[in-house]
DNA sequence: TCGGAAATTAACCGACCGGTCAACTAGAAG
DNA sequence: CTTCTAGTTGACCGGTCGGTTAATTTCCGA
């Protein structure tokens, strides 16, 4: 009963920790297994393949973010635009601390899989999509917020949390090419200034 | 002699179409060797190893890019700031291009690599940032030239085009993540917008 | 206590991985 | 005509890939 979820949580913690420190590609099942002290059997018994493994990661490390990060950055107790600034700044951390542990960097772990994966398995390209308009929603809030509060003057307020998603995403790409943690702070404060006007 | 270069063109450039369209791990030696007409080692009298390969082919695309893209938008004769939003246009058009040829959209060539091997190669992580520095190079000279107009504020210069880029990465992260190469041309516009002021 | 399902084990599969090798060919220089 | 070398060939290497299988153990409900 606690082994049989256990197991699978196991499988589940090893895979995420290798594959967003390294790559989808450079993790094979048994690499997961032997980390997670399982028997290769074990693993298919509770994943039918690879990436339906990688498809309940994307949910568990969405669920690890949404905690850690987001709800923190986009609490309701800060002003909109408030939240704007605070998120680089968790996000650095965060990563700044993955870095201490590994050496590296590892950015976002759905724009990793994103890049590698999308042009060849639709699964996990639409999986991470989601991911991203997960993210989008808290960006999207967060302006009608400021909106209404007169904060922000009149804009396309979808696209431009996707903007910021985007930028965020990009500054993360750079961070982790450069493996410097300190530039998403460096680049973190044009996020909140981003502006997409409506189109007529 | 006509030959001999002809192989390794030919290498180059089939590896740089299919590890551009899917990615690095996912593309050996055989499949790259298949598709150029070559035996595999012919391959490695020309390339010491795969690494070297995909080192030799971040040049390549850099140097097809500078004139397709970047020498285009980044013209002279346009004003600094026109060039900025240019830049967008020019991108989603190659990316639609691609899309048309194979299905997906690609993406940036640096982005993809960068993302999938800056933590498991070092090699490859730093050609990779030595190709956003390039690339940084222009932004740069773009918001030099914007200054010496009196088009733009006071901000950090070399901040802001190392944000420029970041968006601009981003954006074509979440584009191909999408499959959608029009989101490019809808968050472009604000890419020419970024400013970040100098930190006293 | 017993039966059946869930979980675990370890051997095994064909395919493919990046890379090596020795033999061979072609062509230019002397 | 010989020699040398750059280029080419295709078989071959050990290792790993994702995934399968049959047998066994564990555990819970009736």
């Amino acid at each position: 009963m606690s082994s049989q979820t256990d197991t699978r949580t196991r499988i589940l913690h090893s895979a995420r920790e290798l594959i967003y420190t390294r790559s989808y590609a450079d993790v094979g099942v048994a690499e997961i297994c032997k980390q997670a002290g399982v028997q290769k059997g074990s693993f298919y018994h509770f994943f039918p393949s690879k990436q339906d493994l990688v498809l309940a990661i994307l949910d568990e490390v969405f669920a690890e973010l949404d905690t850690e990060l987001f709800n923190r950055a986009f609490h309701a107790g800060l002003p909109p635009l408030e939240r704007l600034r605070q998120l680089p700044l968790l996000v650095a951390a965060y990563q700044d601390a993955m870095k201490a542990g590994s050496g590296h960097m590892p950015g976002c772990p759905f724009g990793n899989l994103a890049l590698e994966m999308s042009t060849r398995d639709e699964a996990i390209r639409s999986k991470a999509d989601s991911m991203f308009c997960n993210m989008e929603a808290y960006f999207r809030q967060a302006l009608e917020e400021a909106r209404d509060a007169g904060e922000i003057g009149v804009v396309d307020i979808e696209a431009t949390a996707q903007a910021m998603l985007g930028y965020l995403e990009g500054i993360m790409l750079l961070a982790k090419t450069r493996n410097e943690p300190e530039l998403i702070r460096r680049l973190g404060p044009a996020l909140a200034d981003i502006r997409i006007l409506k189109t007529n």
